[in-house]
DNA sequence: CCGCTAGATGTTGCATACAACGAGGGGTTT
DNA sequence: AAACCCCTCGTTGTATGCAACATCTAGCGG
């Protein structure tokens, strides 16, 4: 049974591969198996298709990829070390599941170093705030009436706008530091939770970011920063129902 | 010619492992291949056996330790992940250099993190402090004439004693966070470049740290990590000559 | 009825073969 | 002589087979 399975499986993954084929060659680098394997699992975690607690089989993973457990494995490695994944020997691995708890932690660590970063940054004068203000301004133009049009893109915008800000402090490892520990919340899909007031005032908040940096004015870019994360914070507990 | 190379290695390989096997009983896990082999090549990193821009070759790796490439390239990714390598497609590892800049770098984060870690565990005062007592005269007790006796185990005792702290800051991430960033000054050998006043001062902050952390009071508890670490940052700058 | 052990089954861990890629060298062409 | 191409060789990337381990269940004995 079980290797008529593998052998169908194998089957499978070369009918796959076959017919995907033509897609490899848009993709960056989707022909290489293991990136590609990380890619997609990495997606299925944060768009919360594999949600907390669940399995992840190495070998149901590699036929649904169409490539061999090998690269599969290699993927789920990086995911454990990135904190995606729990990794039990000779068991394997599952997708973290997150709390409240978790959130503080995050949150906490955010309000600490973000605003450090956003100062170093803003006295670096470092940053390219024109890019920031066209970043705020298309976050802008993506909420109507205080809602999301389009949460994933918007997500993607604040994410760039905060990373752009870090990049800018001069410390690299701030910004590793940080997105290592920022992605989890990603599933929580922030803007989500927030309430056309959080969001306006979200809004507003880079809007001020961008001339804190301009002005190079550390202290004030730290201040503003702070505020930023503590109302995200805010708005993500409010609406947990903690 | 390859061929010939592969059979030596791998009856070498046979043979590694025949008179090693009395020592995997007495190591907790070392018995597992890809931890071992995780384990031997972060040493041979550390210890500075491999200095930076060295290639560290899969095959060669494997035969030394006596385990296959399949483990050796799963340790190789880990020590990726956590920085110390650097990866490139096709052309495989190397050990990742580092200069004052990234001691800077990872100094100025720590100066932001550990008094901010610090104080939380004062306030919350979940820390052992006997245990940390004992820690900090165990490494006194490791100096004599302002020259540490044994660099290693001060090392040792060092971390253990900011480790402990930030475990009881509460906030599991920070741990997880500044282990990942520390990691690098480790091969620098930090003592080794403190001199006899410095190194009297430092172990003088931790005792002052075991005494604020037991007054729970966590602005002096800050402070006084503040000027452990900035202290630590100096003696290392001005011995390298920067 | 419960507990226990042994085997069946599925999963991960490791070794190995082979494919794919890149660097370097020798030969040819201009 | 310089530029280019092709071929070789070493290295990494992937697939696959088998071993080791964990879990579950059937069967046995208490």
């Amino acid at each position: 049974m079980s290797t008529v399975n593998s052998r169908l499986h194998t089957i499978l993954r070369i009918y796959y591969r076959a017919f995907s084929m033509s897609d490899t060659l848009n993709g960056q680098d989707g022909r290489h198996a293991a990136d590609h394997a990380y890619r997609l699992i990495r997606d299925e975690i944060l768009s919360g298709k594999r949600t907390g607690g669940d399995w992840l089989r190495e070998g149901e993973l590699a036929d649904s990829i169409g490539v061999s457990r090998t690269p599969v494995r290699e993927a789920l490695r990086r995911l454990t070390a990135e904190g995606l994944l729990t990794y039990e020997r000779n068991k394997g691995v599952q997708v973290k599941g997150w709390d409240v708890a978790d959130l503080d932690e995050i949150f906490s660590l955010r309000t600490v170093l973000e605003p450090w970063g956003c100062s170093l940054a803003a006295e670096r004068g470092t940053v390219d705030t024109d890019q920031l203000d066209d970043l705020a301004h298309r976050m802008d133009a993506l909420v109507v009436d205080g809602h999301p049009a389009d949460l994933d893109r918007l997500t993607e915008l604040n994410n760039r706008f905060h990373r752009a800000i870090l990049d800018g402090s001069g410390n690299t490892r701030l910004a590793t530091v940080l997105a290592s520990v920022v992605q989890v919340p990603i599933v929580w899909r922030t803007f989500a939770h927030y309430n056309p007031e959080s969001l306006r005032r979200s809004l507003a908040h880079h809007h001020e970011l961008v001339t804190a940096l301009r002005a190079h004015d550390g202290e004030w870019a730290q201040s503003v920063m702070c505020s930023h994360i503590k109302s995200a914070w805010h708005s993500i507990r409010e609406q947990s129902g903690a």
